[in-house]
DNA sequence: GAAATTTAATCAGGGCACTGACTATTTCGC
DNA sequence: GCGAAATAGTCAGTGCCCTGATTAAATTTC
């Protein structure tokens, strides 16, 4: 009696969203390397011998998550990860040249896909869209590390 | 060399904008139920009595997700399954009791965590902000189903 | 300089999301 | 009516995403 409706619930359309986002990465870009896969392997060409968790930090994945992607791209051999010399606790991280071929590739592919995925909106919508979620996003982010409440402070 | 911004890619944004709703979610609304759990919830709390596949067009789930999620939704006791006896087929869906009140409960904080969100965007940002999502996922969501271009219809 | 704290990474565990293969049931074609 | 095709659901496998606990290495503190 008293449902909802979802087509108004910002968090039930970023899910649609990302599951559209999905499915056209798999038929556009790539089956075999995912959409975070490819934003580590782009990290580490803009600044190569960054450690694990920097990456994690510069593409929004937690510590856990990170371990994952990256063992995966290993063993597809498209990074090579080597303790710190200096920290023994770090791993440096860098691609391999069959891990900046595939970027190359990929780049590619993944500049034609965004295309697609925003043609339904005209240019301006498209700058505003990208803009709408930024805020909203990074909003919420100062929840991670408090001192900075998102709504109102006194 | 040839490092991209991911910033301007609406497929690592729209991850990032779900990580923190997940996020908001979790301090906001429950640390139980989930986002796509209380969807579920809500689709059956309009139309008791549906099956199990149509739950999922509902709320955009496929076959495997939206068993996954019922079977936990069981569990918890919050919704019963029975084989529909015109179909063997199919099983019907139903809130229990307890289903019910979870679905009210949180309806009222997810309410309240939408608008904090939000807060971010003014009132009229906000609007267009949803209608924006929905217009490039309904979009994309042409493709499931071929027939409808996604770009251009000569 | 040894103890306490912090930090990088791993591991266990739970949940979402997809594909492809399989089973059981119903419906369609003839 | 009976065999073929379609449909609902399950299962196995892969990958993303988080929390909380643990281990090992560095840094801070006294």
């Amino acid at each position: 009696m008293a449902a909802v409706d979802l087509t108004s619930h910002p968090g039930h359309l970023a899910r649609r969203l990302q599951q559209a986002h999905y499915l056209l990465w798999n038929t556009m870009v790539s089956e075999e390397i995912t959409s975070p896969q490819f934003a580590v392997l782009n990290a580490l060409v803009a600044e190569p011998g960054l450690d694990q968790r920097t990456v994690g930090e510069r593409v929004g994945l937690d510590r856990s998550t990170i371990a994952e992607v990256i063992s995966r791209l290993g063993r597809r051999g498209l990074l090579d990860k080597v303790r710190d010399p200096q920290d023994g606790r770090r791993f440096l991280l860098a691609l391999t040249e069959d891990g900046l071929r595939t970027h190359r590739k990929l780049a590619v592919r993944t500049a034609r896909m965004n295309q697609v995925f925003l043609s339904p909106l005209s240019a301006e919508e498209q700058t505003l869209f990208l803009e709408l979620i930024r805020r909203v996003s990074d909003a919420a982010e100062g929840l991670r590390n408090p001192g900075e409440p998102l709504v109102a402070r006194p």
